[in-house]
DNA sequence: ACAAATATAATAGTAATACTATCAATATCG
DNA sequence: CGATATTGATAGTATTACTATTATATTTGT
């Protein structure tokens, strides 16, 4: 059963920050500034000097906020993964059909983002490029085990979870649903980075959102709904 | 049409080394050496001084070979890659059926890496591990779009193709079969990774590979095959 | 066998990064 | 209005990611 959350962040673990970002207008324009210039520069080339910089602070007053730029990034993904979380249950509200709901949440997983309007210091469409190519980086790294037991990744879980329970109301016996909900959903990002990097790893059709498509007939194919 | 080739290193890009490290003792050297600390430390803790000093080496020695870690991951990516490509040709020599070709590459793209057996500068148990964990990170960057130009990605493109070119033998209308190649070889990493560090995004059953009985599965039901 | 070329080791040095520490200035809060 | 917390300014350290130089060892060509 997916809970709706009004505040997004709240569902974010408090030991990713030192200080929570959201208390202050700082803490903000950290946030904001850091989507501005990591869908820029990337994560690599990315550090607390530059985002100080960018956002007329110093380096030192960042540091209050993240130990690191690893924990910034995690801290990002999390609100993405929460926010996705909030985007399924709003998709899949009053409807009955398991089936269309399943499909509503395919659909809210692996489309693009295109608009950025709720949040002043989120900017929605570049955290979401920002995820596409940074956000396997929180957790294929050497503290995966130490970031999971501090809960890091439960926004991330429970999506998951989420979905998998949705599978399961259509087929009670189907075996893999967890695997099959997180291939589509990091095989969304990866298709959409190829698509634009390097696209003979994937297909593109004129005017139709290919990844999207393909997902959807995928999870069909293999729950043979219709 | 997949060409098996005796010689898996020499289908690698010459631009990704300064010097071709299959040369000398040495070049040798910094690949077993690399494998054997990068699947210890991960990609990030990996310098090349912790490198000279774990094979009695110097800093500037390495630097002859590679330009940087990233190149030298990049070298080891490319490698696996065109072993994968060798291990799918063996895997369908003289079978007539598509749908068996494709059932044997599948298997051969998601199956565990168990047998360090040809190579003796190249542990494929470890790099098989190293690859799961990092190979994403030689595309994830800000050079992807350089590095692509120089063809640092050809071997995981031809691999791609040829398993494409097997689905369209059995279904010459199918819209996706790149998209579902990469999908199924990234994926088979990531549930690799998620069922070693985040069980809960996957599903592991008692005493069975499950990814590969997964992908195996997913793919017959997308193609309708059986 | 010996000169010439090449590869490696040893060492030094630089710029940037990833932090930590200190203290002054400023805003806020009771 | 005084106390407290927040930020800015500045400085400093260890490590990383390289480049450069020279000496020594090894290989190769004749």
């Amino acid at each position: 059963m997916i809970v709706i959350h009004s505040n997004i962040a709240s569902k974010i673990n408090e030991k990713v920050y030192k200080k929570d970002p959201l208390t202050s207008d700082l803490g903000k324009k950290i946030l904001s500034g850091t989507i501005e210039l990591m869908s820029e520069i990337g994560f690599e080339d990315f550090t607390f000097k530059k985002l100080s910089d960018s956002i007329a602070s110093t380096e030192a007053s960042i540091y209050r906020y993240f130990e690191n730029k690893h924990n910034l990034l995690t801290y990002l993904t999390m609100w993405y993964w929460s926010w996705l979380q909030h985007k399924c249950a709003i998709k899949t509200i009053n409807i009955e059909s398991s089936e269309k709901r399943l499909e509503n949440v395919i659909i809210a997983l692996t489309e693009p983002v295109l608009l950025d309007e709720q949040f002043d210091y989120i900017n929605e469409v570049k955290l979401h490029l920002i995820v596409i190519t940074e956000s396997s980086k929180v957790y294929h790294c050497k503290k995966v085990d130490r970031d999971n037991k501090e809960g890091f990744f439960l926004t991330y879980k429970e999506l998951v979870e989420a979905v998998a329970s949705i599978i399961l109301e259509i087929d009670k016996d189907y075996q893999y649903p967890h695997m099959l909900v997180s291939t589509i959903i990091e095989g969304a990002h990866h298709q959409r980075f190829f698509a634009e990097h390097l696209p003979r790893l994937t297909d593109t059709h004129e005017g139709v959102d290919s990844v999207t498509l393909f997902f959807v007939q995928l999870i069909k194919s293999e729950l043979k709904i219709d």
